[in-house]
DNA sequence: CTTGTATTTTAGTTTAATCTAAATTAATTT
DNA sequence: AAATTAATTTAGATTAAACTAAAATACAAG
């Protein structure tokens, strides 16, 4: 079971990282997770959550209509260390904000860097 | 200077990542990580040299008519362990082929889940 | 069995990432 | 200067990821 590079694909979006953080301490809903954020569908959420799951990032149980999804922490190591690190950071979250506002609205004003004096 | 999201986006791909590996331990000329990727075209992986650079994932220097790219093993933390331990992994070789070649010829076969018996 | 609530799945669209081919820049050599 | 070699950049095409809206599933309660 092959897992690192699905890993690695799972955090590759902040939407994906964000859930992730929201499930990180205490399980959560779907609708909880949904609710927490509320400029995408519950489908959109439900897919995310998915993919998540398949990678092993969080795991889930269902209770009477609702499903409960956590993280499992331990299937990310050190690196989830890296993810709290980046959590607890207060400038993390702001960017955070914008990364989610520019996914929302397209693509980045693309800041190209100058192509001189680079040795 | 946000760069933990950087980094992780800069990882979700597995051509980024096998660039990586390329310059892990030795600097290589742009020119032979070309060479080791004979399904792309020379501009895609100066384009993803790019990419990890502006994350601060690799560097580079010229000298003469070349640019030498290496790895900034100290950048990635604990996720540079993880990716060692896969890279070590001689299973994990066959999985980035197959990988990759999916990546070259279209979308995976889509191998769903059964969706009773989840309790 | 019908209604209500929670969640998932499907099909199709939109958005973003990646790639190619060709043009361009840069240093080297003749 | 012209030709050669290495690498980058651009514009446009292709591929993949993420999202939406609607339909489907699941369970609970009346």
């Amino acid at each position: 079971m092959n897992t690192q590079a699905a890993v690695l694909d799972a955090l590759a979006s902040p939407r994906r990282r964000e859930i992730l953080r929201l499930v990180w301490r205490e399980e959560q809903t779907a609708g909880a997770i949904h609710q927490a954020m509320p400029d995408v569908t519950f489908g959109a959420v439900s897919l995310q959550l998915r993919r998540l799951e398949e990678a092993g990032l969080v795991e889930s149980r269902g209770e009477k209509q609702f499903r409960y999804y956590r993280a499992r922490r331990e299937a990310l190591g050190p690196v989830g260390e890296m993810l709290e690190r980046m959590w607890d950071d207060a400038l993390w979250r702001l960017k955070l904000a914008a990364e989610l506002e520019q996914t929302r609205r397209g693509p980045k004003p693309a800041p190209r860097q100058s192509k001189k004096n680079k040795q």
